[in-house]
Parts: structure tokens; sequence; C-alpha cells
DNA sequence: TATGAATGAGGCTTCATTCAT
DNA sequence: AATGAATGAAGCCTCATTCAT
């Protein structure tokens, strides 16, 4: 009814956009990708079929936006300045933030995992996950370095595996498993 | 009497079946689950569709069945004795042969991975999966137990999570990850 | 402001949904529930396969719609206001317009018989044909109770029999059957 | 092994299509027509399918069969002569094996149902059937005319209807139907 | 910007029927 | 007479995407 100004439009646009994500992102975490059809997420998000491909050109961008947007969303809330230097306390606190994470965020780790060992899904955000893994890495590697371990890049690829690993098998039975004690471990062991 | 004998019937169907089992094998492993249509898979397999429906139930049966045999097969290609005691150079020996066949039967973990992390898929073949993992890590806690390590139940998960978390990794870029000098690592920090 | 109003939506969706169904009841009738394919009716509606399971669930959805519905309809071109005594004069009325309304709507009909005999569809509306039939039941064993018959309920439970009987026989081969006799003697028997 | 005479053969064949013929009119009348494969028959007779074939060229001749065959072993457990004068306490027999049948052979009759109704199968065994009820019709008519009714083939055609309607409401509810006071009505009013 | 009716390709599955043996 | 593997057409249904408004 009401003239809206250019400014209105563009908040309208970035909340229509963040509601459709929303309910993407929710969605895809309960069902899987390819489970979760466009009217289901349109519904959810409370707007039309139409207006959600105003948004995204297909389901896979809106599919490669969410994980990409998640991913630095994970990161963000990792609070974790990779800049700096690494001490043994500040690792510490990463692989408690990291477990953190795991376990309050399990519907997006969900997602990321069952997006990222599609093989057809996968090249459309390896780069941009290697893009933000890349600081994680350096910063592990570095510390590594510091203490004068023999092998800092191998140190720090292992470091990332057992995470992913221990994401990969916590989803498969969040409840059995002892996740705490096997944070301790990789402190204990790594660190 | 007869028209064909039993026999040649049923070497008749474990033919037909092992050729759409290859076939799914493939393309699941190429393609991820819900991607590879019944019909690919009967014409890669030089089958009708119908004939499919001969010998598995449904799309889920199928999968659900190559994923447990093949991890029999793994098991079987692993060619190791869970039972007998696991001394130090078993177990090395155990992971040589582990990443020897990550190396070797790289399409089967492909399929691993990408259906064990489908929501979808995943109910299915818990069990099964559970089942096959159970003596490896009963073996792996035994191990540890015996050298006085003091939580062997999480160290063998660990262990468990770092396989899995390894394969992954390799599987998103297999060219350039370092699996030899990982191996090594694991070896001098886990055993 | 909005693309369409939505009394256009709703003048679309109306039109579309009646002439689905008018295609599926002339099929039906024609055919048998079980021998029509969506196809042929979306074929025959003018219709994508798709539009039509925007209207109804499935095909039991619409065998359903339609079943019911032309109950209903058949029950408002009956004209007949079971609440208001039933005289003999007026029950008389009702047996002619029964009969009017077998030899007009001989297509509806043909489906309801076609449906309601078939073990597959029968659970489906067996309530709400129940619902529209009761009135009717309930009218006459009023009826008989006012004239002193002994039995009402079994007299009125009769004439419902004798109704699809005739119905279903009638059926059979419209051009020999006696239908104004056979009326006749229904009113000389049971009025 | 043993070489057979004929009469053996003879044997064989007839036992063997008796038995398809008794699985195909349980699945049938459990099922409907169009609900059972020639699979399931097949299994359920002991049969392959490919023998099936061999006596009854396809699924619709085997309806034909059993329906008219069905009709026919009716009749025989009727056990009426027909040719024989029809009298008041003949009559009562008459109708009253005829409910008793009903309920014994209630599967038979929804079977029979479900296919007379089905307009595209109709036209097979219209005609047998027609051979079947005449006589019974013929002999009503007969006794009306003996008794001085007025129009004796309207009021046969009447009472066979009323036996179709009875048919067709018992099954829909064969547990509250009231069958035994519905008879004694139907003996009061037309005999 | 926004709607939702409409499409059509494609997915899974069933099944009557054939045929080599 | 008998088998059952094999086919292929057809059935029901889903869904990403388009488009007129």
């Amino acid at each position: 009814m009401s003239p809206k100004t250019k400014a209105q439009y563009k908040q309208i646009r970035h909340d229509r956009k963040a509601a459709i994500e929303d309910a993407a992102m929710q969605l895809f975490a309960e069902n899987g990708f390819s489970r979760v059809s466009i009217s289901r997420i349109a519904q959810k998000a409370g707007v039309s079929k139409g207006l959600l491909y105003n948004y995204f050109t297909n389901k896979e961008a809106l599919v490669k936006d969410i994980v990409v947007k998640g991913f630095r969303q994970m990161l963000d809330k990792l609070d974790f300045n990779f800049n700096k230097e690494i001490t043994r306390e500040r690792f510490i606190e990463l692989i408690n933030k990291n477990f953190d994470l795991l376990q309050k965020e399990i519907s997006y780790w969900n997602l990321y995992i069952s997006v990222i060992t599609q093989p057809a899904v996968i090249a459309l955000v390896k780069e941009e996950i290697f893009d933000v893994i890349t600081p994680f890495l350096t910063a592990l590697t570095k510390y590594y370095a510091q203490n004068n371990v023999k092998n800092p890049e191998v140190h720090s690829l292992l470091v990332g595996a057992i995470l992913d690993g221990v994401t990969i098998d916590y989803m498969l039975g969040p409840e059995e498993y002892p996740l705490e004690a096997i944070k301790n471990l990789i402190i204990e062991k790594f660190i």
C-alpha cells in the first residue's frame, strides 16, 4: 500500500532471505538435502515458491549458500582469533569451544556432513570450505612448529581429521557418545 | 523333467545379483545414494528395471545389502583375527592394512561415507555396521587394557574416530593427502 | 501488489477441480476404479498429471471425494426433506423421485455401485455413505412406526436393500428392465 | 521319473487346475480382482507362474472361469430343482437356503459382486450368469402365475433384485445386519 | 516484490506375460 | 508338464522450476 523507501526494500529482502535460509537450514539438517523439497522450505519460511526463486537461482545455490554461511557462523561462534599466537591455553580453549559447538549445533553439523559427503555437491562448496579451514590448519601448524614438533603440518592435519571423525561418530549416536572423555584424551595427546 | 536344474538357476541368480550389486556400488560411490536412479543401475548392469526387483525388494534394500556386504568384504580383506591377542606388532600391522585398504578400495569407502552420513539411510544400516565394528573396538580396548592405559574404551573409540576422520579427509582430495605420514603419526601416538 | 487476487485463485481452483472431478467421474463409471489411470483422468480433464495432485492427495482421495460429493448431489436432487413427517403421499413421491434419479443419473449410480463393491475402496467411503443414508432410513423407520408396522427398522432396511438391488439389476441391462412396473410393485407392497 | 498313463496326466491336469482355481478364488474374494497378482495366485496354489498360463490363457480367462464355475457351485449347493413345481413350502425352503448360502459363502459373493460390477469385466460373464439366473426367475414366475398374482414376471424380478440388494447390503457390514429378520420379512411379503 | 497454478520429466515400483530350457 | 528368470509397459506420485499476473 504505502510506498517504500529503498532502505525498507533492502530490509525486507534481507529478512526474507534470512527466513528462507533458516527454514532450509533446519529442514536440511533434519532430513538431508535430497529429502527436502522447495515447497516445504517455502512453506516453513512463510513465503511463496516463486519468491524463493527470486532469492536463489536454484536448490543447489541455496544449499551452497547455507553451508558456506553456516560454516562462517560456526567460525564466528567459535570466536577464535587465528591470527593471534596460539598458546597451550588457547589451544585447549579452541578444542573446548569446538566440542561445545558440536554439541550445541548438532543439526548444522549434520547438514555439513551430509552435504560434504555427497560427491556431486562437494565440488560446489569445496573451495569455500577450504578457505575457512585453512586459517585453522595454519594456526595449528604454527603452534606445533613453535613447540618443535617434528611434522607440524601432519600434526595439524591429523587433529583436523580427528575432529571430523569425532563429529561423524558422535552424530551416529549422540546419546551414548563419551564426548567429554574423548575431548580430554585429545587434549592429553595433542597439546 | 525340470526345465533348468536348480543349480543352473542358482548360478544365474548369483551372477545377475552380483552384476547389479557391482553396478549399484560404483554408481552410488560416484554420485551418492539419492542421485542414482534404479533405471541407471539397471542400465549399467545390463538388466531390465523389473528384474532388479526380482533380486532386491527396493532401493533401500539394495543399498543396505551393498553397504553391509561391502563392509564384510573389507573386513575379509583386512584379514585380521580379532580374537587372537593383539600385540604391538599386530596393531601396527592392523593400521598398515587399514590404510592399504583405504587406498585400494577408495570407491567402497566413498560409498560407505556417503551412505553412512545420509540421515535417510543411516537407520537402515546402523545396526549391521555396529555389529561389524564392535569386534574391532573390543580388540583395541583389550590391547589398551593390557598395556595399562587408563581409559582403554575411550582410546579405542578415539582410534576409530581417527580412522573415520582420515578416511573422510582423504576422500576430499586423495592426491594431495599425506596418507603415509599420517599413518606413521597415528602409530607413533597410539601404539 | 498481489499477482492475482485471492478471488481469482479461488475461481481457478474451483474450475480446475470440477473439471478433474467430472472427467474422473465419467471414466470411473465407464471403467471401474482400478481400470482408470491418473494419466487418463488428467488427459480427459485437459490438465497435467502433476496438477491433479495439486487438488487431490492421491487416487483414493479423488474417488472418495467424487463418491461422497456425488452422493450428496443425488440427495440434493432428490430434494426431499427427511425431517418433515412422511405421509403416504410423500413416500410415493420419494420412490418416484428415486427412480427418476436412477434413470437420469445412471452413470453416477454406475460409479457408486462399482466403487461400493470394491473391497479396496469400500473402507474409504463406508462411513460417509452411512452418514448420508442414515436420515433416509430413519425417516422410513418413523413412517412404518407411525403406521403400526411390526418391525419398522427391518422394513426400512429392506426397502433400502430393494432400491440397491433394483439399481444393480437395472444397470446390468437398462434397456430391457421394466423399471416402471417394478416401481409400482414396490409402492404397492411397501407403502 | 516313472512314465505316466494318459489317465494319470488327466488327473494331474485336473488337480492342478483345481488348485489354481481355489487359490485364485480365495485371493480374489479377499482382495478384489485387481489387487491380486498372478504371482500370488501361483504361489498360493503351489505352482509356477508359467504353468498357470498353461491352464488359463490370461487373468481375465481365469476370473471368468472362476465366477462362472463358482456360480454353478452355488447353484449346486442350493440343491434346488427348478424344474419341479414350486409350492409355498418349497419357496420358503429356497429363500432359507439362499440366505444360508449367503452367510456360509460370503467370500464367494464378495467376489461375485466385485466382479459383476466392474463394467469392463461384466461383458465377460454376463451371458453365463444369465444362463444360470434364468431358471431361477422362470421358476419364480411360474409360482406367481399359479397363485394368480397379477404381474408374475415383475414379481420374480423384484424378488431377484431384493436378493441382490440384501446381498450387497449384508456385505457392507455382515456383523450388524439383521439377516434373519430380513429373511422373515421377505417370506412374509413375497410368498 | 510476490503469488501459486501449472508443467513435465523423472523416480520408484508392480505385474501380466513370454520364453528358453 | 513345468519352471522361474526376464521383460517392458504402465501405474502412482514427487518436485524443481516457470510464468502470467
